[in-house]
RNA sequence: GGGAGUAUAGCUCAGCGGUUUAGAGCAUCUGCCUUACACGCAGAGGGUCACAGGUCCGAAUCCUGUUACUCCCACCA
């Protein structure tokens, strides 16, 4: 059968998908391995897989995969997030094109239409999920609304609550106007944006222009108009608010204002007289010093206000329209009553000057309107104890970040913490468990899993009151969304409600959570701190923050600004592996990737050179009558080492989870070794057959080689997998073992690694030389070095034996492959270059295209040489030789070896450094020396030969 | 305003006191349709390691300062 030369990702991630769901892969129960766990940071159940989803998951599925073949019972719980005010926005949404308003059909109508729209609509990102491979336990899918979650959740507010950490309290909130809820400080995003700073009149009540204080040197802040009258200047950004000012506030230091205290001005436009008070709080350089004071619509304001005993007075309606407060400009939303407020005060001549300004302003996260602080009654979690906790766990290292560096802005955070606003004022939520009841015209509050437990604690307490269920009214607002994704790590395995249950306790604590850094308060601080209060233990062992998703241009990913990619699209297009493989190698933990669809070829390119190394071997006939030569006992022996070699790396990368970087060690260790040399070394001549013993080892290679990659190319290499052997029904990649590291001598790769860099100025020198590249050359070669391990004459006569031997030696003599301890002492004995490149003469032989490759103590007449390591290489050529440019060659060559002799020289001419640096570093100066030297005049000799 | 971080080839990053006067992948350039792969092969070019001081025998690497950028927190109305 034809195998296509490309490869056809359509052709085979739907096919192993099913087949991993059939078979069930994913699926984790407790057993008695050790289990590795990972809850899947739940998107939102309105949301669709983006770009920052698709990085997201592709990591926790490298790291579940992998734990998964390194023999962990892995486990990774899928999930939802029911995101109140994401959803509730879009249920609003759907019904108003109906004609519905939320409130008309009341909370339980509503909350079915919700329902219903989460069955038809919500989560379709998981689906998604499965399109990029995710090995997620799909058995386990849940929801943070879900009965389970749900009762744990309620189960915990009312454990909260008797432990006296959640309270009800008025406090200045953020609210959105738009989704008609209050929302958490961590929801609030402060945007800049291009402003007016508006001077307004505020006259003085009683006061003339004689009036006005004196303080020496120090013109008074305040004016006078052309009728003589006094007024303060005060700067705002908000003008619609003076509705609701009830006072004016000045630095009890700023001399411009000295003696106003206590003075009484008027509110322009609106005429209510109002005090001016002192307070160190306003700043003196901004604006005119002078502040206006609304403590109904500012945290600031606010604060003075309970400070000074002032009046609250709220002009807003929850909408952002103006209520009756506003006069006659009740009704008008906020910032057209800004337009109106002007103009008429412009009118009334009460506008000092409008100037241009830049400040921040607080967005909601989810609706995107305008934040209003706002006075209002709402649930608070108590932080200060639990913070310290999280703190801790973090400080002595029970959880580690990756990078490290987020340690800073957690602890940052948890040391400055305040109060958490859990209460929503919205309906698709956990709903508050507390009940309000009227004892003796008093309203009290009881808390309780449900009306039952409520109504049997009401009556205990309040004994006399002759209560009725019925005379508990249940609180109408719901908990934060954050409130239920906290527990995500207990309440997945029911370790709220069932601490005790033989899941929690296998599969919890979990071991790495991967997420984006921007959700480190929300979310995992809270986790943290949830793991402590309800498990005693950590939630999780390390945390993974991966980086931002940005266009080309440095730009956030966004749907507004249209510069996201489709994620599914992507993959229809370079294949999942492809764009799995792009996106994981230029993302190192923490830092952002800047997307290019260019990253997703280097990913599709990968898989399809893989694809045709395997099309080569699987086109290979087998001889079982063939020995194994030489070269390919040495060739396969190297592979070994080279893998084993990579494998260390590649671990040491994990351990650290840098991910690229074991990625790349990967495909290095793939395209280069694998396919670019080892193929190279091993493959038979054309219509030749290859021996048993190779082409055995070769597919053993191969499958280790998938075996390392599959958890970042999960479909291709299943497939390739599958493709190099028969193999039994059910089988998969997926539980092979992860191959490991053994031990392997540096000193044994040597030889390659130089006989790689003859082949290379062999290539050269052709190329050069306008030679064809099969060209046939010969190679002869000496020591330029003299230093005394390095004594060419002794080593000589053996060196000779060693290379006229290698293409002779058949396998059956040598002991090659099962004996690899054996063949590197005597491959590096005397731990000199010529004996170690000498095992791989045939290689160079054959990959060069090289006729003779000698040791010659003299070198030829008329060739070309090149330098490895201290050996000269001489190649005999007799076309071609531009002597010009072979010349410019050696003279710049010779110019950086006197370069950097001489600044060898200098270290060594340097006594404190002979004195005082280590005697091995000062020997290797030495040594440098004496190479450096022995170059200079190989190359010096080049030189004038070809000067004669 | 406070804090943290980053600055190394065109791009993304490694290197974090001495490892032949800086490495990788991608991109670029030059040859090649060599029967696994042009989504490829073989070569090549490309960096005064942001700047200025300092410590040290020795600094991309440690310290200080400057500049630029990024992020987080606060929110001067």
């Amino acid at each position: 059968m034809e195998t296509a030369s490309k490869y056809d990702p359509k052709l085979v991630e739907e096919k192993w998908y099913s087949y991993w769901l059939e078979k069930k892969i994913f699926h984790s129960e407790p057993d008695n391995r050790k289990p590795y766990t990972v809850v899947i940071p739940p998107p939102n159940v309105t949301g669709v897989l983006h770009m920052g989803h698709m990085l997201n998951n592709t990591i926790q599925d490298v790291l579940v995969r992998r734990a998964r073949m390194m023999g962990r019972n892995a486990c990774w719980v899928p999930g939802t997030d029911h995101a109140s005010i994401a959803t509730e926005a879009k249920v609003v949404n759907m019904l108003k094109e109906k004609g519905i308003d939320k409130r008309d059909i009341g909370r339980d109508e509503f909350m079915k239409h919700a329902w219903q729209w989460k069955e038809e609509h919500g989560g379709m990102i998981l689906k998604q999920l499965r399109k990029l491979g995710a090995s997620c336990d799909w058995d386990r899918t849940a929801f943070t609304m879900d009965d389970v979650r749900y009762e744990s959740v309620i189960k915990v507010f009312c454990d909260l609550y008797r432990k006296g950490l959640i309270y009800r309290g008025v406090r200045m909130v953020n609210w959105d106007p738009k989704a008609l809820t209050a929302v958490s400080d961590e929801e609030v995003i402060y945007k800049e944006s291009h402003s007016k700073l508006f001077y307004l009149r505020y006259y003085v009540e009683g006061m003339t222009a004689a009036d006005i204080p004196v303080v020496e040197d120090v013109v008074s802040g305040l004016k006078v108009d052309e009728a003589g009258k006094v007024y303060i200047v005060v700067a705002t950004t908000r003008p619609e608010t003076i509705l609701g000012d009830t006072a004016v506030c000045v630095n009890p230091n700023d001399l411009r204002y000295k003696g106003l205290a206590g003075h009484r001005v008027v509110v322009p436009g609106v005429g209510r007289a109002v005090r001016i008070i002192e307070d160190e709080y306003v700043e003196m350089d901004f604006g005119t010093g002078a502040l206006k004071v609304t403590p109904a619509h500012d945290i600031n304001d606010y604060n003075l206000g309970m400070k000074y005993g002032l009046e609250s007075i709220d002009i807003f309606n929850d909408n952002g329209t103006l209520n009756a407060e506003g006069g006659k400009y009740e009704g008008l939303d906020r910032f057209v009553c800004r337009k109106q407020i002007m103009k008429d005060l412009e009118e009334a001549a009460l506008v000092e000057k409008v100037e241009d300004y830049t400040n921040k302003v607080g967005h909601s996260e989810r609706t995107d309107a305008v934040i209003e602080p706002k006075l209002s009654a709402q649930w608070f979690l108590k932080m200060e104890q639990i913070a310290k906790k999280a703190l801790e766990v973090v400080e002595d290292g029970q959880i580690q970040f990756h990078p490290d560096k987020f340690r800073n802005t957690y602890r940052h955070w948890l040391e400055n913490i305040k109060d958490w606003c859990i209460s929503r004022q919205l309906w698709w939520g956990q709903r508050i468990p507390a009940y309000y009841v009227e004892i003796e015209g008093r309203r009290e509050v009881v808390v309780a899993e449900n009306l039952n437990l409520a109504y049997q604690e009401a009556t205990k307490r309040w004994p006399n009151a002759a209560l009725k269920p019925e005379d508990l009214i249940q609180d109408e607002d719901v908990l934060d969304t954050w409130f239920s994704s906290w527990l995500w790590p207990i309440s997945l395995f029911d370790g709220i409600r069932n601490p005790d249950n033989d899941e929690i306790k296998y599969y919890y604590p979990t071991d790495d959570l991967v997420t984006a850094p921007d959700i480190i308060f929300f979310w995992v601080a809270r986790m943290i701190m949830a793991g402590e209060e309800y498990r005693g233990e950590v939630p999780f062992r390390h945390v993974y923050f991966t980086g931002i998703v940005r266009d080309k241009l440095g730009r956030k990913m966004s749907k507004s600004l249209g510069n996201s990619p489709d994620p599914i699209e992507l993959m229809e297009r370079y294949g999942t592996d492809g764009v799995r493989m792009g996106m994981l190698l230029t993302a190192p933990a923490g830092n952002d990737l800047p997307f290019d669809e260019s990253i997703c070829e280097q990913g599709r390119n990968f898989a399809n050179k893989i694809w045709n190394a395997m099309r080569l071997v699987k086109g290979w006939t087998v001889s079982d009558e063939d020995n194994q030569t030489f070269d390919n006992g040495v060739s396969v022996e190297w592979m070994e080492q080279r893998m084993a070699c990579q494998l260390e790396e590649i671990e040491r990368c994990f351990a650290d989870y840098r991910l690229s970087e074991a990625l790349m060690a990967t495909y290095k260790l793939v395209w280069d070794d694998f396919c670019s040399w080892y193929l190279e070394m091993v493959k038979p001549a054309f219509g030749k057959p290859i021996d048993r013993e190779t082409y055995e080892a070769t597919i053993h290679i191969f499958e280790r080689l998938m075996c390392m990659l599959h958890p970042f190319m999960p479909f291709v290499t299943e497939e390739i997998w599958h493709q190099l052997r028969q193999r039994p029904e059910g089988a998969t990649i997926m539980l092979q073992h992860m191959p490991h590291s053994v031990f392997y001598d540096e000193r044994a790769l040597l030889g390659m690694t130089l006989a790689q860099e003859v082949i290379a100025g062999v290539r050269n020198i052709r190329k050069t030389s306008g030679l064809g590249p099969k060209e046939v050359l010969d190679v002869y070669m000496h020591n330029v070095s003299h230093s005394e391990s390095n004594v060419g004459s002794n080593t000589l006569p053996n060196q000779r034996n060693v290379m006229s031997e290698a293409n002779n030696v058949s396998h059956s003599e040598s002991n090659v492959g099962s004996n690899t301890g054996n063949v590197m002492n005597e491959a590096s004995k005397g731990g000199d270059e010529v004996t170690a490149i000498n095992r791989y003469a045939g290689i160079v032989k054959k990959l060069g295209f090289v006729e003779k490759f000698e040791y010659a103590e003299q070198k030829p007449e008329g060739a070309k040489t090149f330098m490895v390591g201290t050996m000269e290489c001489c190649v005999p050529v007799t076309l071609n030789i531009d002597k010009d440019a072979e010349l410019q060659k050696l003279e710049a060559d010779l110019k950086h070896q006197e370069g950097f002799l001489a600044g060898v020289l200098k270290k060594l001419g340097n006594e404190k450094f002979v004195s005082s640096a280590p005697a091995q570093v000062v020997e290797l100066e030495r040594k440098k020396k004496s190479d450096a030297e022995a170059k200079i005049a190989a190359i010096k000799a080049q030189i004038s030969a070809l000067q004669a």
